[in-house]
DNA sequence: AACCGACTCAACCGCCTGCCT
DNA sequence: TAGGCAGGCGGTTGAGTCGGT
C-alpha cells in the first residue's frame, strides 16, 4: 500500500550529480524559472532525475546566494537558541539564516553543533535541552521555560531567578512553537507578523479548539483576565484586551507557560519591530507588561473555532 | 601503504499538507 | 466532499573523506 511514487524509479537516474546535470538544471531554471511544477521540469530539461531530485538540488545546492559550511558563532546561537524554543523545524530555522538551507543546518546539528554545546556547556547545557521534554504547569512556572533562549556564551548557562534575559531578536515571521503534542502540552500553533498585526494561533489538546486573534501595534491601554482550559485541564490562558485608538478593542489569548512569548510579542507590538528585545522574569507579568499596567480583570469565555 | 573506524553531508524516503478538480 | 497530486519537510542513509594506527 501506500502512496504512488513520484516518479518512475526504474527510469530516473538516483546518486550524486554530475556537473552537467548541475549546469543544465541551474541554466535552465535560471532561463525559465521552475514554472511551479518540479514534476515536470526534468522532462522539459531533458534530464533523467525525480522532480523532487531536482528540487532538492536547486533549493540546497544550485541556486544563488547560499553558504555552505564556515558557520559562525552568531549563527551557532540562533541555531541553538531556535532548536531549544522549537526543535528541529530546521526548515524555520533556515529561514532565520539568509543564504543556509534547511539540510545544511540540519546536518550541522546533528554532526556538529549539538556535540559542541554539549562538550562546551556540559551538564547545564544538557539539563537544559532535557527541558524542551518536560511537561508544563500553571503551578510550577518555570523560571527558564520553553520559549526563553539560553545564553550559550555565558559559563553559566542557566540565569539566577528574575534576572532579565537579554536576547537577539528573531525574525517575527517564525510560524510555528508547536510543542510536544504527545504531552498534551497546549501549543502555540503559529503566530505572525503582517503588517501591523500580530497573529496568533494557539491550539490546545485539552479543550479541542483554536483561537485566531490579532493586534494592532497601535494601542494605549489593556487589560487582562485568566480562565481554564476545559474542565479538566489545570492549564491556565491569559486574555488581554487591548484598547486601541484606531480600531476599537483587539483580544489576544496567551497560554500559560507561554509568558515569555507574550512579553516578546508585547515587546514587538510596542516597539513596532525591533533589533533586541527582552525576556522578562514571569512574576512581573501579572502586574505590568513592559510598563503598561493591567488595571482590570474581564471574564474571558472560551470560544469555539 | 593499508586498513579501519569516525565523521560529513548530499541525497533519498516517506509522510503530511494544501491545492485543485 | 473526496480523491489525486505536487510541494514541503524531517528523518535516515550511505558514499566519500579523514585521521589514527
Amino acid at each position: 500500500m501506500g502512496r504512488a511514487p513520484c516518479c518512475d524509479k526504474t527510469v530516473v537516474k538516483k546518486g550524486p550529480w554530475s556537473p552537467e546535470e548541475d549546469a543544465m538544471l541551474k541554466s535552465y531554471i535560471e532561463k525559465h524559472g521552475t514554472g511551479n511544477n518540479w514534476i515536470a521540469l526534468p522532462h522539459k530539461i531533458g534530464i533523467k532525475r525525480c522532480g523532487k531530485s531536482c528540487r532538492l538540488r536547486w533549493l540546497n545546492y544550485l541556486r544563488p546566494n547560499l553558504k555552505h559550511g564556515g558557520f559562525t558563532d552568531e549563527e551557532d546561537y540562533i541555531i541553538c537558541s531556535l532548536y531549544i524554543t522549537i526543535g528541529s523545524r530546521w526548515s524555520i530555522i533556515a529561514s532565520q539564516l539568509p543564504g543556509r538551507t534547511d539540510n545544511d543546518i540540519k546536518n550541522y546539528w546533528n554532526t556538529r553543533l549539538k556535540k559542541k554545546l554539549l562538550s562546551k556547556q556540559g551538564k547545564a547545557i544538557h539539563q537544559q535541552l532535557s527541558l524542551r521534554l518536560e511537561p508544563e504547569t500553571t503551578s510550577k512556572r518555570s523560571s527558564f521555560g520553553q520559549n526563553q533562549i539560553l545564553m550559550f556564551h555565558d559559563e553559566n548557562a542557566k540565569p539566577p531567578l528574575n534576572q532579565t534575559i537579554h536576547s537577539k531578536m528573531v525574525d517575527p515571521s517564525i510560524t510555528s512553537f508547536a510543542m510536544e503534542e504527545k504531552r498534551m502540552v497546549p501549543v502555540l500553533e503559529s503566530y505572525s507578523w503582517e503588517q501591523n498585526k500580530v497573529w496568533l494561533d494557539i491550539d490546545h489538546d485539552a479543550a479541542s479548539s483554536s483561537y485566531h486573534h490579532h493586534a494592532s501595534p497601535h494601542f494605549n491601554s489593556m487589560t487582562s483576565s485568566s480562565s481554564s482550559i476545559g474542565t479538566n485541564s489545570p492549564l491556565q490562558m491569559s486574555h488581554y484586551t487591548i484598547n486601541d485608538n484606531n480600531q476599537g478593542d483587539q483580544e489576544m489569548f496567551f497560554m500559560a507557560g507561554f509568558e515569555n512569548l507574550q512579553d516578546e510579542l508585547f515587546d514587538e507590538i510596542i516597539n513596532n519591530i525591533t533589533t533586541e528585545f527582552e525576556f522578562r522574569g514571569t512574576e512581573t507579568l501579572n502586574n505590568n507588561c513592559l510598563g503598561h499596567e493591567i488595571n482590570s480583570f474581564v471574564d474571558c469565555p472560551l470560544k469555539d473555532n
